[in-house]
DNA sequence: CAGGGTTACTCGTATAGACGAGTGGGCAAG
DNA sequence: CTTGCCCACTCGTCTATACGAGTAACCCTG
């Protein structure tokens, strides 16, 4: 590695910025500037203490605020890394379109082998339940819903889990309620079943994950989820599907086409 | 305040999770039972290091998680308190329809209104620079272009930032490069110029925001980015304009509709 | 009573040190 | 050469202490 000095220069000791954002303002250009790149070993805490002259908790310090912005990550007992931005998947908005459905397989396996990854589903969990006041509300004062409950993962990775929701009028005895729906999924399903669908609402929020969602999706810190909320209507106005999908920010990217009209 | 025991319970010893994380996990636990509400006031450092008999730094550190994940927030001198959410503002999928735009007044100021808010748009900039190598990619290859900035802000509060950017053999020497581009907004302009506006694509991503963007929209630790590139083709299929804009993640939902077909 | 200063309490920043635990390379024994 | 241990280096957790600085309430003074 080159010396430090050539990378990181020193602190400002007349600056009323706090040192160890000073240290994280450095190490932050540094990487911005592409002198550290992604993957690659930031100097170690004992290096940094020495550098700068101050002691261990301040560097740790900066190292926080990096780990907290997702431009960093520690590894017990090799180093701090930036992080890799891993590729990302591209949900275009005419994903559940009529003529997708034709092919048999599930949206996600198909378009994730177009990408040349490989697609896992995992977490397979088909139960009735008591309907939450959000999913009630939605699907027009149900009590009891058939919940649908998968993780998907992209090359090993988690990248989403998604519960669908269903009326259990709609959903009860049919192959909706079997653990695989069948070619096609369970839109396919639903048309067969004479619920011709008319549209989606997608609801988008960006958040910080819980600890659940960060186990479940194995999430680095600094990641936020993104939360989508599908509603499907079908011709008669009702609304016969409730998906709750919950992203791994960093794995996608969302993509709506709209009309000017 | 009824008794720290009473609400937050004691650490486990033979656990192998950190005393942080168990501090941070009964707090937590605390907070989403609603035993400290929005805006309501934590213990003080000092109570809990009593409490728990652990030191400072190890209060701070649980409170360092808790604040990560956007559930609370300090105050100097004051406190740490159980964040409050602000009021989402939809978006919705046809805020763009021709029919809004015959109003008059910019889409963002029509719906605060009508939601009640004060809104206000700062940070006006209007200029002609150096496409970035996306921004040209996206508009099919120019060099340089209008960009338009500015800043929204509802009841004070800085929600978005956004910037449009235009080819300059449409823009130049029009009232787009206006600072006031006129009733309707500059697709309005557009449309009177004689780019029938066709459709719009929107790419949505969620981040961590970089520290200007924390600056700019004055955004607490834990709150992320929604990252929104808008582009607008016309009738032509020709890339009119596109719109960069990063919102406030905690102060927006985003609603598309999407047929079925 | 009005004003201003003191004071107690709050979080912010920083130091110094200790021990634990994961990783990986080198060395020694088999 | 292979196996297995040891050690150096890494980050993780925790303690104890110190001083700075923002806040708000109280009290004293004029």
């Amino acid at each position: 590695m080159t010396s430090l000095p050539s990378v990181l220069g020193t602190l400002d000791p007349t600056s009323d910025r706090a040192v160890f954002r000073q240290i994280a303002d450095q190490l932050r250009e540094a990487i911005d500037r592409g002198r550290f790149k992604e993957g690659e070993k930031l100097p170690s805490e004992a290096e940094l203490v020495e550098h700068y002259g101050v002691s261990r908790m301040t560097v740790r310090n900066s190292f926080s605020i990096l780990t907290g912005e997702g431009l960093v990550h520690a590894e017990h007992g090799k180093g701090v890394f930036v992080r890799p931005r891993p590729p990302v998947r591209r949900l275009a908005s005419d994903r559940f379109a009529r003529r997708h459905r034709e092919q048999g397989k599930s949206a996600f396996i198909v378009e994730a082998d177009a990408a040349g990854s490989h697609p896992q589903v995992d977490s397979l969990e088909v139960k009735e339940e008591k309907a939450s006041q959000d999913i009630s509300t939605r699907l027009g004062s149900v009590r009891r819903v058939l919940a649908r409950r998968r993780r998907y993962l992209l090359d090993g990775r988690p990248v989403e889990f998604a519960t669908s929701y269903l009326p259990l009028d709609i959903a009860r005895g049919t192959q909706i309620a079997e653990p695989n729906p069948g070619p096609g999924g369970i839109y396919a399903r639903l048309e067969e079943l004479g619920h011709h669908l008319d549209h989606f609402e997608e609801e988008i929020r960006a958040r910080m994950p819980s600890p659940a969602e960060v186990k479940t999706l194995r999430l680095a810190a600094g990641v936020p989820v993104i939360h989508l909320v599908r509603t499907a209507f079908d011709t008669e106005g009702r609304a016969v599907e409730v998906c709750d999908t919950v992203m791994a920010a960093d794995a996608y990217v969302l993509s709506y086409q709209l009309p000017a009209t």
